[in-house]
RNA sequence: GCCCCCGUAGCUCAGGCGGAUAGAGCAACCGCCUCCUAAGCGGUAGGUCACAGGUUCGAAUCCUGUCGGGGGCGCCA
C-alpha cells in the first residue's frame, strides 16, 4: 500500500508524527492507517492505530489512544483532536489545508490521484487478461474482463507500477485445426458437425479470406501442393498447429485436407484475432502484446526448453512415457501431464513455458480469469511454483460471469447454438460508457446480469451518467462564466479561505481522498472502489452546486456584489479542481468524461 | 464426489484484511427550477446484514456447520 507521504504531503507528515508519537510511547510499532472517518462530523481525518495496537498491547484501547495523544507533535494545520468512540483519534483540519488542495489539484492536473512508488516497491506488473480464444467473436462476458483488467491496469500504473496489458492468443493445437475446417466447410456449403464453429463472424471470416486468397485456398489440391509440404501427415512439428489437444482426435474430419485445415485455421485464427482486436479498441481497451503461442511458445521451442527445465529442476519426472510435472507438492490434486506418450505437448505445457516467458519480462504476473477457468488455478500456481517463481508474485483472479439477459430473460450464448448477441452488438446497443461502467462498479465476486433492455431503458438513471453530468456541469458553468466574462482570476490570487460553507467543505474532503482511494483501490485490485468513490465525488458536487451560487446573480446590490465576486472566485476555482478530479476519477475508469450532455 | 462465488432495504449492489448510529442507486411517497444543465437537490419510508454456533472488549466483516442460489472440475480447448 502507498503510504500517505506519497500522496499528500500534509497526511504524510501526520502520518510520520503518529508514528513518533508511537514510538514516544513505546508501544509496538503499527500503520496509523489514516482513514476518514465514516461521520463529517467526528473531523476531517482519523487514526485507528489505538484499535490496531489494543490487542498486541492488551491495554484498553481508549486509554491507548490517549498515550498517543499525549506523545503527539500536534501540527500546525491540525485545529482540534479528539478522541472517540472506542478508541478513535480524530483530527479536524484548519480550513487552510483544504484551501491549498485546491491548489494542489488544479496544478497537478491529469496527474492529481496518481503516485510515485521507491525504485525498490515498483514492480514491473503484467496483467493478462481476456485472452478468448481466437475461434470467434468476443461476447459480453468477455466484455467484463476487458473492462476490469484495462482499468486494474491503468490503477496499478496510477498507483506507480509499470504495466504491461498482455492477451494470450490460444493459436495452436487441435481448435486451430477444428476451426480451419469449420471454415473450409462453411466457405463450401458443407453441413458442420457439432465440434466445429459456427456462426455469422465465422462466415464473414470465410468469405474474407475467400477474397484475398482466392477458392483455392479451400481445395484440397492446393493443399496438397503448395501449403502441406513436409507436413503430409497432419501434424506440424515446427510450429505445433496440430501437435497440441487433449483429445486423442488425430483425426480430423475426412472431407477437409489436414494441411489445408490447418493452413485456412492459421489464417482464419487471425483474421478473427484482429476482429477481437477491432472490438476491444472500441471498448477503448488496446494490449501492449499479443502473445502468439504459436510463434513465442512452440516456433521458438519454448515449451521444450521449458519441459527440459521442468525435468532439470527435478520437478517433473518421467513415467508411463508421459512426463508429468508434480503439481501435487504444490498443493495441486493430482500430477499434470506435460507431454503425453506420443509426444505432444499438452495446453499445460504451453502455460507453463508462457509463464515462464513472462516471469523473465515482468516481476508480478496478474492473470483475471474467468470463474469458468477456476479450476486452473491451482495447477497454474503450482506450475509458477515448479518454475521457481515467488508465490507472492503470481495473482491469479477470478471473476464471476456476466449473464446476458433481455427483458429478464436468458440471451442463449451456446456456442453449439453459433447464433448469440457479441461484445461489439452490445456496444452497439448501449453505449461503450455504459458497458464498461457497468463493469467496473461490481466487484469480481459478484454475478453479474446484464439486461439489455434494463440497461438501455434505464440509461438515463445509469450512475456512469450520474458521475458524468457533474464533469459536464462543471464544464458547463466554465462555458457560462466564460460567456459571461466572469473574472475569476488566476488561482494564485482566489480567495480560498472563503471557502466555509459544509457544502463546499465537503466536495473539498471528497477530492482529497482521491489519492488514498486509488491506492486502496489498486492493492486491493478493486474497480468498484473507485467507481463508487466517483460517484460519491460527483455527489457532493451536486450538492454544493444545488446549496451553493458560484457565479454572482445579476440582481444583487452593488456592496452586495463584490462580496459575490469574491466568493465566486474562490468557488469557480473549487468548481475547477472538482472537474479536475472528477475527470480524474473518470479516466482511470476509462470512461469517457464529457464536456457536455 | 470435489472445488469456487454469492445470500445486506421491494429490486440491483457497495461496505467485508474485526471497530463509531450498516450505505448508494433504482422503485414508492412529499417537497425544490423568475436564477450557473432538474441527467440535479432535500425529506419520508424501508434492515433478525440467510440461519445456528464459535473466537473477541467489539463480528455484516474472521472460523465451523446448516439451508438457499449461481458456476466450475471430473468430458474439451
Amino acid at each position: 500500500m502507498a503510504r500517505p507521504d506519497q500522496l499528500d504531503p500534509v497526511l504524510g507528515d501526520l502520518d510520520a508524527r503518529v508514528r513518533a508519537a508511537i514510538r514516544a510511547a513505546q508501544l509496538p510499532e503499527t500503520d496509523p492507517g489514516l482513514e476518514k472517518p465514516k461521520q463529517p462530523e467526528h473531523g476531517d481525518w482519523a487514526t485507528t492505530a489505538a484499535l490496531r495496537l489494543a490487542k498486541p498491547a492488551a491495554r484498553n484501547p481508549r486509554e491507548l489512544a490517549q498515550l498517543i495523544v499525549d506523545h503527539l507533535d500536534v501540527p500546525d494545520v491540525v485545529e482540534e483532536v479528539s478522541i472517540a468512540g472506542p478508541g478513535f483519534v480524530n483530527f479536524r483540519f484548519a480550513h487552510r489545508y483544504h484551501q491549498d488542495l485546491v491548489r494542489r489539484v488544479v496544478e497537478r492536473g491529469a496527474a492529481y490521484g496518481r503516485s510515485r512508488k521507491r525504485d525498490d516497491e515498483r514492480r514491473r506488473v503484467n496483467v493478462e487478461f481476456v485472452s478468448a480464444n481466437p475461434t470467434g467473436p468476443l461476447h459480453v462476458g468477455a466484455g467484463r474482463w476487458a473492462a476490469t483488467g484495462d482499468a486494474i491496469a491503468e490503477l496499478l500504473d496510477a498507483a506507480g507500477d509499470e504495466v504491461v496489458r498482455e492477451y494470450y492468443v490460444n493459436d495452436a493445437g487441435e481448435q486451430v485445426r477444428i476451426f480451419g475446417e469449420s471454415i473450409v466447410l462453411t466457405a463450401t456449403g458443407q453441413d458442420l458437425d457439432d465440434e466445429h464453429y459456427r456462426g455469422q463472424a465465422i462466415r464473414e471470416v470465410a468469405t474474407e479470406l475467400r477474397e484475398h486468397h482466392g477458392d483455392g485456398l479451400f481445395d484440397r489440391q492446393a493443399g496438397d501442393d503448395d501449403l502441406v509440404g513436409s507436413e503430409a501427415g497432419g501434424i506440424d512439428h515446427d510450429d505445433g498447429v496440430l501437435r497440441d489437444g487433449d483429445a486423442d482426435t488425430a483425426a480430423g474430419d475426412a472431407r477437409v485436407h489436414p494441411g489445408v485445415a490447418a493452413r485456412v485455421g492459421v489464417l482464419g485464427v487471425e483474421a478473427m484475432r484482429q476482429r477481437i482486436e477491432d472490438v476491444l479498441h472500441r471498448m477503448g481497451v488496446d494490449f501492449d502484446v499479443w502473445y502468439s503461442e504459436r510463434e513465442g511458445l512452440h516456433a521458438s521451442g519454448a515449451v521444450d526448453a521449458t519441459v527440459a527445465e521442468l525435468l532439470e529442476r527435478g520437478e517433473a519426472y518421467d513415467a508411463d512415457g508421459a512426463t508429468f510435472l508434480r503439481t501435487t507438492s504444490h498443493g495441486d490434486d493430482k500430477d499434470r501431464v506435460l507431454v503425453r506418450s506420443d509426444g505432444r505437448p499438452t495446453y499445460f505445457a504451453s502455460d507453463c513455458a508462457y509463464l515462464r516467458d513472462k516471469w523473465s519480462r515482468a516481476d508480478q504476473l496478474y492473470y483475471l480469469l474467468g470463474a469458468d477457468h477456476h479450476g486452473y488455478v491451482a495447477r497454474l500456481k503450482a506450475a509458477a511454483a515448479c518454475l521457481g517463481v515467488p508465490p507472492d508474485r503470481v495473482e491469479i483472479r477470478i471473476g464471476q460471469l456476466v449473464n446476458l439477459l433481455r427483458d429478464g430473460e436468458p440471451v442463449r450464448m451456446s456456442k453449439r447454438a453459433g447464433e448469440t448477441i457479441d461484445l461489439d452488438e452490445v456496444v452497439d446497443e448501449v453505449g461503450v460508457d455504459v458497458v464498461r461502467y457497468h463493469f467496473l462498479r461490481q466487484g469480481l465476486d459478484t454475478a453479474i446480469d446484464f439486461d439489455l433492455a434494463v440497461v438501455a431503458r434505464q440509461s438515463m438513471d445509469n450512475p456512469v451518467y450520474y458521475v458524468q453530468y457533474a464533469h459536464a456541469r462543471i464544464n458547463s458553468l466554465i462555458r457560462t462564466a466564460d460567456e459571461r466574462g466572469f473574472e475569476h482570476g488566476e488561482l494564485a490570487d482566489a480567495p480560498l479561505e472563503l471557502l466555509t460553507h459544509p457544502a463546499e467543505l465537503e466536495l473539498l474532503t471528497a477530492m482529497a481522498q482521491l489519492p488514498l482511494v486509488v491506492a486502496e483501490a489498486a492493492e486491493l485490485r478493486a474497480t468498484q472502489r473507485l467507481a463508487r468513490y466517483a460517484e460519491e465525488l460527483a455527489g457532493t458536487f451536486h450538492r454544493f452546486y444545488t446549496e451553493c451560487r458560484i457565479l454572482p446573480g445579476a440582481d444583487a446590490a452593488a456592496d452586495e456584489r463584490a462580496e459575490a465576486e469574491q466568493l465566486g472566485r474562490a468557488r469557480y476555482w473549487l468548481a475547477v479542481a472538482a472537474k479536475q478530479a472528477l475527470a480524474n476519477a473518470l479516466g482511470l475508469l476509462r470512461v469517457h468524461a464529457p464536456e457536455r450532455m
